[in-house]
DNA sequence: TATGAATGAGGGTTCATTCAT
DNA sequence: TATGAATGAACCCTCATTCAT
């Protein structure tokens, strides 16, 4: 393995070790074991412990962006798109190799900086992506008047509380939480008839 | 100030600083400089920096419960019994000058030892609590059928992650959020006709 | 010892061994152990490795200026004055427990930021109360006309290398040094006659 | 370029950045980029760091005899003599391509081992070459008496300190400074009518 | 020759913790 | 209680050096 596939097995290894333990608790030296290389030649691939965790989020983002963003941004009906959304958003939360490099975009650790400001800005537009659908969804009578934002927090903290809690051994499989998430957030929110498209 | 109300003070204190650096992200002499202590004065009062999150700990779920949970379990409606509990929790994290200490309990960092896992057990009584509220619901056919577990979960990231994102000064009152919350998750999965109270 | 001469104390230590080994040579661990300290010992008392060489720089400036600026400025006479502004600056680096300190002005290692501006704008100023010296000296006729600049780092040489050769335990004084280097670079500058001052 | 000549370049732009940063301060990498190499491409050619700073100052020494001893060790009239060396080691030390391989010399950091005690001896040599001057001019009643110890360390003091403030685009020439310092320092040595020889 | 990758040793610095006062 | 001083352990990072290619 070379080039940029190596840089990424790096990234995702490091992930790994930051979700499990925390950006602060994760050390240098716990991420190079878990990439199979020694300190020092981590820091042949990597610039700093900073730079480390700035690159996972950027290609977090980018992972999200395209496997969930990029598949549900065209969907003309926003309550269909929203619920897109959420499927593919648990699913990359609870399955896939790559699922901590995405996690790690709610680390608690906040990037200094321009990276920091770049990363947010993305977030932002992610949130904002929720709640101009919620919006949109509401202006067409596709579902009863609520708040956008609150709604756009209340999908995200489903979403993303799923890392915590969700076991792929488990009783329940990611296909039956995504399920039941969608249930419980918009089939109430639905307005009956509102459209031609069955939503259940 | 003195005794046990200085003691609570300190870990007050220490709960905004963990709250805001996280717990490997914040130091002794961060925490003591917020408890307005010297490094050595703090150790006066605690007896390690594990043990000082314990203690938080211990407090935060003392405070859940006397706040939370012993106001509603004896709410004998099931429904009305969760969206009580979602109100006060939702008002627990966004409001009262000891938020952090309840916030803390979903830190990053876990507690080792036999203190982990009685925190755990009681984080666990929590999440049983939801489910079992939820299947109590199911059961007396007040709302639709649901899995409880992702109910409770659902319900749990939609709460906790509150406290990222809301802000007192913000547009949108926690009162607001939490009404909307509730009306999200409850109102479309209450089965109208269901029962006597009115639940909106 | 405590407080400020523990300090002193520490800086003379540490100029020691900087002065032995050069900035970049002489490690903390080295630093701590002439100080009779651990590292994070010595960490309690400085600030940084930088800011530890600043310190004993502006030390070195203090004691220097108070030493041998402060004891010939007043000297009315411009030859006069630099002779003893010589002599005293030769002593300065030959004997007295703390001629490290001052030595360490010339250490290769620069001072960034304003510390190092600060620094400079001492040392250069010593250099035009040299260049300022002979400059007078040539304007009332005292001396033969000679680059007032070339004479100041002349002077300068002359003096700060002594430090590089000489042995307090060897077959030359400082007295017979001092007495010398001026005797070298003065008696033949002179014009006879000049004053009544007898220079020689 | 290829053999001799590329190694000869090489320690001159290594002797640059040793110069320029100290032989601690400066870094393998560095080194290597000044001589447009990789780190491991510049180890094909040297066989240390410490080597190479020994190669430099045997380099050194090589081009001070040739360039300056060889040119003025037959002079018979020992002030003639010192002061063409003087006018020799100031123009080597200000201007050339090769200042720095002669200034490194003076480096801080010593040579350990065989090669520290021959660039020792080769520098002592040099001082007892410059003491020889002195003590035959004083003998043939040239020169005032003075030490010969300290009129040498006052020679080398001036000269080599030239290097640290020595700008070739200031409004001193070498030419001028080089002057001056032979009229500072001989001038009022030389016992007028000493000898045949017009020494200014 | 040349180089990307790797490393053992060590560098400066910080941290949680202790203790004499 | 309180604190200034001290410390062992560990942390992030860099360095001179090596080696397979």
């Amino acid at each position: 393995m070379t080039g940029p596939e190596r840089h990424q097995a790096i990234l995702e290894s490091a992930a790994r070790v930051i979700c499990a333990k925390g950006y602060d608790g994760a050390t240098i030296q716990e991420i190079a074991d878990a990439c199979g290389l020694t300190k020092a030649g981590l820091y042949h691939h990597i610039q700093s412990k900073e730079n480390l965790l700035a690159e996972i989020m950027f290609y977090g983002m980018d992972l999200f962006e395209a496997e969930v963003l990029a598949h549900v941004e065209g969907i003309e009906d926003p309550v269909l798109r929203l619920m897109a959304c959420m499927d593919r958003n648990i699913k990359m939360v609870t399955r896939g190799k790559c699922k901590e490099v995405t996690v790690i975009l709610h680390e608690h650790a906040t990037l200094t900086g321009d990276a920091g400001k770049r990363i947010n800005a993305r977030k932002k537009k992610y949130v904002t992506f929720l709640e101009r659908g919620f919006e949109e969804a509401i202006a067409r009578g596709r579902i009863r008047p609520v708040s956008p934002t609150v709604a756009a927090y209340s999908f995200l903290g489903m979403v993303l509380w799923t890392y915590k809690w969700f076991r792929p051994d488990g009783k329940l499989s990611d296909e039956r939480v995504a399920a039941d998430m969608i249930d419980l957030l918009f089939t109430g929110l639905v307005v009956q008839g509102s459209s031609k498209v069955e939503t259940r």
